[in-house]
DNA sequence: GTCTATATGTTGATAGAC
DNA sequence: GTCTATCAACATATAGAC
C-alpha cells in the first residue's frame, strides 16, 4: 500500500509518477557524480528541470532530500531484499532505469514481521556494500541525518521511524537467533539493535573520511562475536 | 609540548593566550546554548567579539570549528585521562574557567604509548557520558566530521589522525587485554578498534535524534561481549 | 506544468577607521 | 587588536509569463 505517504501536492497520477521519476534520476545522478552540498538548482539541471521546476513538485529543499532518502530506502528494499539473490545489482547505477517497483515485495527488511537472523545479515550487509558504490548518497545521508536531529526538520520523523523499524527487524532476529541458539544469551536484543544501527552509521563516517575502511568487514565482525558458530 | 600546531597568526604569546580564551569560551558557550549551524557572527556575539573581531584569529569559519574541535579534544583529554578520578566534572559547564591546562597531563587516551584496557574503557566511556551533557558539542563534532569527508576542508587532517589516535590505542588495549586473557582471543583489535570509534561515532548519531538512547550503555555493551570475565 | 525573473535573506570575508 | 561598514556571492522561495 504505497497509498499513504506519498500524497503531497497534486497527487494526482500523473503528478506523483514525475515525482517518482524525478527522485529516481536524483538518486542516479547523486549516486555518480556524488553530492557535496548541491543546490536545488543543481539538482535540478542535473534532473532536466529548472530550479523552480523542480521545486513545483516539493515544497523545499530539506522535503526534496528528505524524499530522496525515502526514496533511496524504498529501491534498496527491492534490491536486497526478498530474493536470495538480487537480480543485478551490477555497480554503481543500480538505482534508476524506470519504475524499479511499486512491487510491494520488499518489506521484510525494516518490517516487524520479520526477516529470519540468515536474511537480515545477508540483506544488512548486502546494503553496506553497495553503499560503497554511491558515495554521494552516502554522503546525503549522513548530512540529512545530523540535520534531522532538529525535531523541526522535515525528515526527523523519517530517521526517527527508520531507526525503529531497523532495529525492531534486529530484535526479533536477534532474538530468534538466541532461542535457536545461535547468538550468545548475553546479548539484549534491545540493546545491540542500537550497536547494530551505531556500526552502520558510524562506518559510513570512516568510510567517508577513509575510502579504504571496510565497512561491510566491522559489521560483519560484529555479527561473529555475537554468534555462536561460524556459519556459511 | 603544545608548541607545534598553535603556530596560526601572530602567534605571540598575547596572541595565542587571547586565541585559546576564546576557544575555551567559545567551547563553553555551545556545549551549553547548543549549535544550530551557527554563524560566525553569532558565535562571535556570544564570545564577546564582533565578527571582524574573531576573524581576525581564524583565517575562516572552518578552521574556528576545527580549532573548536581540537581544544575540545584537549580539555577532554585533560578531564578523563590520567588520574582515576576527574577532579571535579560536575554538571555541563566543566569546560572553561580559566585555562584548563597547558598541563601535557592527558596524552594518555589517545597516545600510542597506551593505557591500560581498563583505563582506556573508563576513560572512554567517560568522555561518552560527558557527551550527554554537552549537546552542541556532540552536532557540532558530527556536522563538521560529515563536512570534513572532503579532503579539501580544513578538517581534513584533523579527523584522520584523530581516529587514527584513537584506534592506536584501542587497538594495543585489546591486544593487551588479549596477551592476558581478558578479552576473547577471536577478535581482531584492528577490526574491532573501528568498531568502537563506529558505535561511539554512530550513537552519537541516534541520541542527538532520540535524546533516551543511551551512548554509553552501547558502548559498554560492546565491552562486556568481547571481555571474558564481568569485571567491574 | 515548466520556465524566467526576481524578491529576500544570509553568509563569509574584507577594508579601513579608531 | 578590535570595531563598523560594506561587499560580493549565493541560495531559497515566490510570482508571473507562456
Amino acid at each position: 500500500m504505497p497509498a499513504s505517504e506519498d500524497r503531497r501536492r497534486g497527487s494526482y497520477p500523473k503528478g506523483i509518477a514525475k515525482r517518482e521519476e524525478i527522485l529516481s534520476r536524483a538518486l542516479d545522478v547523486i549516486a555518480r557524480e556524488g553530492y557535496a552540498g548541491a543546490s536545488v538548482k543543481e539538482l535540478a539541471a542535473a534532473v532536466g528541470l529548472s530550479q523552480g521546476g523542480l521545486l513545483h513538485y516539493f515544497d523545499s529543499k530539506e522535503e526534496l532530500f528528505t524524499a530522496i532518502l525515502r526514496k533511496r530506502d524504498e529501491v534498496d528494499l527491492a534490491l536486497f531484499d526478498g530474493p536470495g539473490e538480487p537480480a543485478a545489482p551490477s555497480g554503481a547505477g543500480a538505482a534508476s532505469s524506470g519504475d524499479t517497483g511499486d512491487s510491494d515485495a520488499g518489506t521484510v527488511l525494516f518490517s516487524t514481521t520479520g526477516p529470519t537472523f540468515d536474511e537480515l545479515r545477508d540483506g544488512f550487509l548486502a546494503v553496506i556494500r553497495h553503499n560503497s558504490e554511491v558515495p554521494g548518497l552516502v554522503q546525503l545521508f549522513s548530512r540529512v541525518a545530523v540535520d534531522a536531529a532538529d525535531p523541526a526538520h522535515p525528515a526527523h520523523g523519517f530517521f526517527l521511524e527508520r531507526g525503529e523499524r531497523l532495529r525492531e527487524a534486529f530484535v526479533h532476529a536477534l532474538a530468534d537467533a538466541q532461542a535457536a541458539g545461535r547468538v550468545r544469551s548475553d546479548v539484549d536484543p534491545a540493546m545491540f539493535a542500537r550497536v547494530y544501527q551505531a556500526v552502520s552509521d558510524g562506518m559510513q563516517l570512516q568510510w567517508m573520511l577513509e575510502p579504504d575502511a571496510d565497512m561491510a568487514a566491522a559489521v560483519d565482525a560484529l555479527f561473529a562475536v555475537l554468534t555462536t558458530e561460524e556459519s556459511s
